[in-house]
DNA sequence: GATGAATGAGTTTTCATTCAT
DNA sequence: CATGAATGAAAACTCATTCAT
């Protein structure tokens, strides 16, 4: 009995994984506006009416795609900068800079995350969401008491608060579709995109000098 | 002859300043996605299959906004700066952010700018409103060239381009919905929701820190 | 102008006639329940997204036909009132039984009208329909007035009130389904399905007996 | 052997009866429409598709209430008149008029037992029905040969019919929802509603006239 | 018997867009 | 230029019902 539980458990599970899975594998190839459940649906072997046993609108899967991208990156960063041995402000964020750079589907999210998946879904979802992001932010105000431990705490929460909000704004503005490219050239033929990592290393340089 | 055809353009004119009050009226009610072509007509005496006389989809809509909103802010900027007898970097600081508080509806629109507006759009019509936008980048150029003389102009790109960043992201993370900012608390209870125009002139004065 | 306005009208007053007619040739074949705003649209010339333009939910619709009955119905019982010399208690009595029994389609609908038309159409149309019966229940009156000229006007009231209520009661338990017949014979082989016009004036004719 | 069968009876009499008092009391609180099989099994503790092993389709369920509810009806009727000492028409009148306000749930039911439940229901199930509610018929029958000895039976039958046919009539005009009640008044002020019980007493008083 | 998963069919509804006038 | 009619496509959602366990 127990073990029949514990099956269907996670047979729910590996059915949110795969509907999680399609969905990802959809957002490289087209945007977000374009996503349905039907066209998730289509990609899983899954009937488009039993999706709804398992999320009831596609904010809500992209807010789990949203959650796993998340908590993958903080692996990434602590695994970086447990190994890091220089211990240095720039260091640092070179290392936020990086694993930032080696999450394109994360980045990618997190122009849609606040004015878009946020809007649609439950209020429990979100609540649950909010919540699994904690591991997140404690990595973060750790990882700044031991890069600089002279820092305050309000200094240090601000500089998080800004480092996110630089991942999106940077994000968007170095990451221009084909037509965008053109578009800019044409009225600005000098015109060079600016490369994500150097533009977001160089902030995150100048924003720590705040908590040295 | 040439008379009539002037008419006609200040009505064609008329009609498209309609059209986006229209437009502007509903953003301030309701979220960028659930406003459509229909929607908008139904808040002018224009009927739905007219508006595309002048508009092919709601995002040109929407980027003729988005210009007037940048230009305005211009304005906004170079009055003040003007005034300023100061010329110090935390007054220049405090007028960037000051009047960017004041543009709601441009903070709101530049968070689905790059992700959702430029999308939809013709590439002619973007490309006019990347060249509408150069009156603005000079400005914002040149006023660092004022303030800011000792500085390189790689550095001043680099600022506008951060400072940039920074208004879309800082915004959509200090005004949250009712909705986010419960679940915000739920997950953690000393959330406050930081002030916009506080966390924005922070920023952007350690960033000159670069010009100096 | 004037003239083309009008035409647009009788253009939309035409497309409401052909739903209605669709409508009315389906509701000949099957059940209330089975009909969908959609296979009303198959039945006629019009899309089924178009026909959200002259009504929003098929009970609108049915309101449209039950007025169009009950008016059917009042202007059969005004002529043969009219044409009635007798002008005698049982000649009235007949008039409205048979009258009745002429209109099958309103016979059927009644037995849905309060409890399933009238729930689902907004409160607005439903009041235009009540102002629109307004005729039929005056006629009703006055003849009343007429056949009974020493009833008081409280028991023309009741008289209509009940009369109305047979119409649905006895109607439904006159027009039984093959299946329905037939379990009533299986349980109660003597059973015979007694006549609608005759049971109707019988209880007619009794009840007019308070109006005497 | 034979007890194990007894015990199997009498669980399955009990998920009989809890499906059917969750359908009771979802029909309170909603319309015959809005309730579903889905609707049914979320009030119970029984899962959906296991309710397809007592009942084939909420018809079914709702034929058992209805069989229920006419029984205690007649209990009610019968209790009443053999503490009848007056054995008067107007007394039996009464009673009828009484009994029948007191089952409200018949009375909202018996509008949708011919147009509704007797149409989807196996013709099994429709025939059980009927035997199963000759005792109500009887009883009916039994108590107007003594009240009215001198009675022909036909017009005992015709008289049972009638009376039948009003209960659904009367109540439908008398037990209108806000929505109706609103657009009664607007079409015309001074409308009341009428009180079943003292119209369907009125109606049955002149009808027992027959009967004398 | 009981359950949850799965499915397929069906309906309502909304919109952008085109066309004739 | 302006309009209303018309259309087709698509999306969301619900539900009865079946099946394997």
């Amino acid at each position: 009995m127990n073990c029949c539980k514990e099956k269907k458990e996670s047979l729910a599970a590996a059915r949110r994984q795969e509907i999680i899975r399609a969905c990802e594998e959809l957002y490289e190839a087209v945007d977000y506006d374009a996503i349905s459940i039907k066209e998730i649906a289509k990609s899983t072997s899954i009937c488009r009416s039993n999706i709804y046993n398992y999320y009831e609108t596609k904010e809500e899967i992209f807010l789990d795609i949203l959650k796993k991208e998340y908590l993958l990156w903080m692996e990434d960063m602590k695994k970086l900068l447990e190994e890091d041995s220089l211990r240095s402000r720039s260091s640092y964020c070179r290392i936020i800079a990086r694993t930032a750079r080696h999450r394109p589907r994360l980045l990618k999210l997190i122009s849609v995350h606040y004015v878009s998946i946020e809007k649609n879904c439950s209020l429990e979802r979100l609540t649950d969401f909010k919540k699994s992001m904690e591991p997140f932010w404690n990595m973060f105000r750790e990882s700044l008491t031991v890069y600089f431990p002279n820092s305050s705490s309000e200094k240090r929460e601000t500089f998080i608060l800004l480092a996110m909000s630089l991942v999106q704004g940077i994000y968007s503005m170095t990451s221009l579709s084909e037509k965008q490219l053109c578009a800019m050239k044409c009225a600005n033929p000098g015109y060079t995109q600016p490369d994500f990592e150097d533009t977001f290393y160089q902030a995150l340089y100048t924003l720590t000098s705040e908590l040295l």
